[in-house]
DNA sequence: GCAAAAGTTAACAGATCGGTACACTTTGAG
DNA sequence: CTCAAAGTGTACCGATCTGTTAACTTTTGC
């Protein structure tokens, strides 16, 4: 069991970050709040950044099992599974302990485009363009990437709407835009 | 001219708070930047988190005035207004210094929903909600709150793909989606 | 033209920032 | 059992953070 201080120093870290944001969490608070040694930590990572970078990287990893795993238990076909992916976000925006989508908010603290954690948040939203565009090939769709790109605006929006937005719920309302759009790409 | 300087103080520290972001630029940086005197700073806002809600009350003020204004000039019917707002958007994501919405950034960087900048972020959104339900309303939509939420949605999701997508185009996209709502949305 | 208001520079306080040095203890494989 | 790897606590570095102080200059209204 080498490296196990170290998933667990990066798992904790993830929490802290996703939960009061980069910036406005020192190494000294990483220290109380994940039990690791700053002297540990420097052994690890280099710098603060290389552990954020740690950090997006086990989110990604988390997310991404997370979201397809249950879009792949709630659906069969392609055009369910684009649907339900909605019900998934859903779930999310009602964990006690939803802030919102960490990619987002590393992409809006280093905005540099050539940032390495900005190109990592890319990458990860590329991920999900991806998958959503070949989804959209199974399902038939006439233009694939243009109806996933759509299908990935819907999910953004809904998770912004869901941090900053009350009285709404967006992820019915975008699951709702998105059975129109399929209705009409699919022809 | 008494509150010139202030003014002037203001809608500097707009700017580089845009680009740089909030925790990211030190009130050095800002004496350096805007050429006001942190004395000077001090003696207009008693703490950064004034010269922040101030920064934000401004930028609102600034970006209702040119979107509606931008809606207003491009389209006479709530429908055609509702379309062309993704025209507008695409204006705006089309600016060299575009860099996202500081809205999302803002409530990016000051997650607890009770924190004065939040608050001041979250209302900002819904100024824009509440507006593009009385245009749906104009539009004789059958359930205008639900379709401006689904507009709305498509606006921040729009935004976001802009900051975090490559080989998209999503006001267009956006656009797109949007006509396909509005026309079932309407009879 | 004069006083008050508003601005300036520059140094400073106390806290915190990211990161390092050093001496020590725990742990695990051969 | 041993020895190296891994982890610990603590004190520290220089830089930067928000915010303050004091003495001085400029601008402005009357």
């Amino acid at each position: 069991m080498r490296p196990n201080k170290r998933d667990e120093l990066v798992s904790k870290a993830l929490k802290v970050f996703y939960r009061d944001g980069f910036h406005a969490t020192g190494m000294d608070k990483l220290v109380v709040e994940t039990g690791v040694s700053k002297t540990s930590m420097y052994k690890h990572f280099r710098t603060k950044e290389e552990l954020i970078l740690a950090a997006l990287r086990l989110r990604d990893e988390n997310f991404r099992d997370w979201f397809l795993k249950r879009i792949d238990e709630m659906a069969e076909t392609p055009v369910e599974q684009i649907l339900v992916s909605f019900d998934a976000l859903k779930e999310w925006f009602e964990e006690d302990e939803f802030r919102g989508c960490m990619f987002i908010k590393a992409g809006a603290e280093f905005q540099d485009p050539d940032h390495p954690i900005h190109v990592q948040a890319a990458e990860h939203k590329q991920f999900l363009l991806d998958h959503f565009t070949s989804v959209a090939e199974q399902a038939g769709a006439q233009d694939p990437h243009k109806l996933a790109c759509q299908i990935v605006l819907l999910q953004e929006g809904a998770i912004v709407s869901a941090v900053l937005l009350q009285h709404c719920d967006p992820a019915r309302d975008a699951k709702d835009a998105a059975k129109k759009l399929l209705a009409s790409a699919l022809n």
